[in-house]
DNA sequence: CGTGACCTTGACCATTTGGTCAAAAAGAAA
DNA sequence: TTTCTTTTTGACCAAATGGTCAAGGTCACG
């Protein structure tokens, strides 16, 4: 739908360079905020050069964006309804939370996007994600009716594990301020999260 | 340190008008994306109008952030040492969730300050807020200590409080497109959040 | 080494942006 | 009504912004 896929490794090294800086400007400033000269720069590109390789700051936006959704949910489609339910869960968790520590920049760039009300997602969202998190809420709701975890709303026990372990990616400026220095967030988040779900999971 | 309090009346009224439409497109464009014309125009003024009231589109935004911050972390003021614990921290909770109910602009406009790194408050973070944050969480621990409270630690349990209720304002697009239409997720939090809270922080 | 496709750029453009200013239009006080 | 202060605005500005374009440079490949 959107690229017939770069040719030449010219297409492929900048595109790749492009999107690696977007990521960053992006992230920092949200879509409005960006400029396309500072993600020129931080490519080490010109203006008309970058916009040889896409048509428009929107472009890049968007491909970054659809580039990202997989890698986003697929901690959640690694969730097997043939596995135990709290480890299954607990699993999830920490997939979660290492997302936040190793793509602190995605998960920023989603949360601008959702925060200001996902212009450019919102079917997205409302098909793919709702599909997705519909049929594991559907897994979850058996477990817990076959007595294997405790009885939650399924939808808001998922929204529970995004926002708690996301919390620690785009929050990370204001939970460092209040932790102090020399504490790793995210390491203390890995005990902690998993002391909590194991109380709240357990049937 | 500020400004010494409006005078009139028409500059007590117009300065809240200001406030009011800045509070709108800053929480939906983030502080870089937030125009002066739109601003104004939301306002009902014209630009050099608004201008004659703030003096820069940098100063409308300051005086939100500290505007708000104290409603901010008013709930968790309240949290009194002399309660019972897992009372005192229920009620918290239904403040917080309360607070997205009510005012998700503002949640919003907080939450795009820190993704962004929080440019205009990181002092206020590492001074104010921390200080807050570290009393209280000493009172957790000295109801943990006390066996009143389930041995967790007491910055991620403040953290997740935050985390929890606020996605509610913060990701109501993305929490909206996964429910469907015909629930009221803040509603349903509330049950949920409840339930949650209370196996996490039973001793 | 020639040549056609691919890549890069300097100059340019219309629009938008944050912000200024002098002068006109209310208000308030007398 | 007069006078003085406070508000409001149209015209204006320099800088920044997203984007274009023609011309020149580079590359792979026969």
């Amino acid at each position: 739908m959107s690229n017939p896929k770069p040719r030449t490794r010219i297409q492929e090294k900048n595109r790749a360079r492009v999107l690696e800086a977007a990521l960053d400007v992006f992230s920092r400033h949200g879509f409005r905020g960006a400029t396309l000269d500072e993600i020129a720069t931080e490519a080490g590109l010109s203006k008309p050069n970058l916009l040889y390789y896409f048509v428009s700051k929107e472009e890049i936006h968007v491909t970054l964006l659809e580039g990202l959704v997989d890698t986003w949910l697929d901690p959640l489609r690694d969730l097997d309804a043939a596995g135990d339910p709290q480890e299954e869960l607990l699993a999830y968790v920490r997939r979660k939370l290492q997302m936040s520590r190793d793509l602190p920049r995605e998960s920023r760039l989603f949360a601008q996007e959702i925060v200001q009300g996902a212009p450019r997602m919102k079917d997205g969202l409302a098909t793919d994600l709702k599909a997705l998190v519909d049929e594991k809420a559907e897994v979850l709701r058996g477990w817990s009716a076959a007595g294997r975890l405790a009885p939650v709303d399924p939808h808001h026990l998922i929204f529970s594990i995004w926002s708690l372990t996301q919390h620690y990616a785009d929050f990370d400026v204001q939970v460092r301020a209040v932790l102090g220095e020399g504490r790793e967030p995210i390491d203390e988040a890995e005990v902690f999260l998993e002391t909590l779900f194991r109380r709240v999971l357990a049937p």
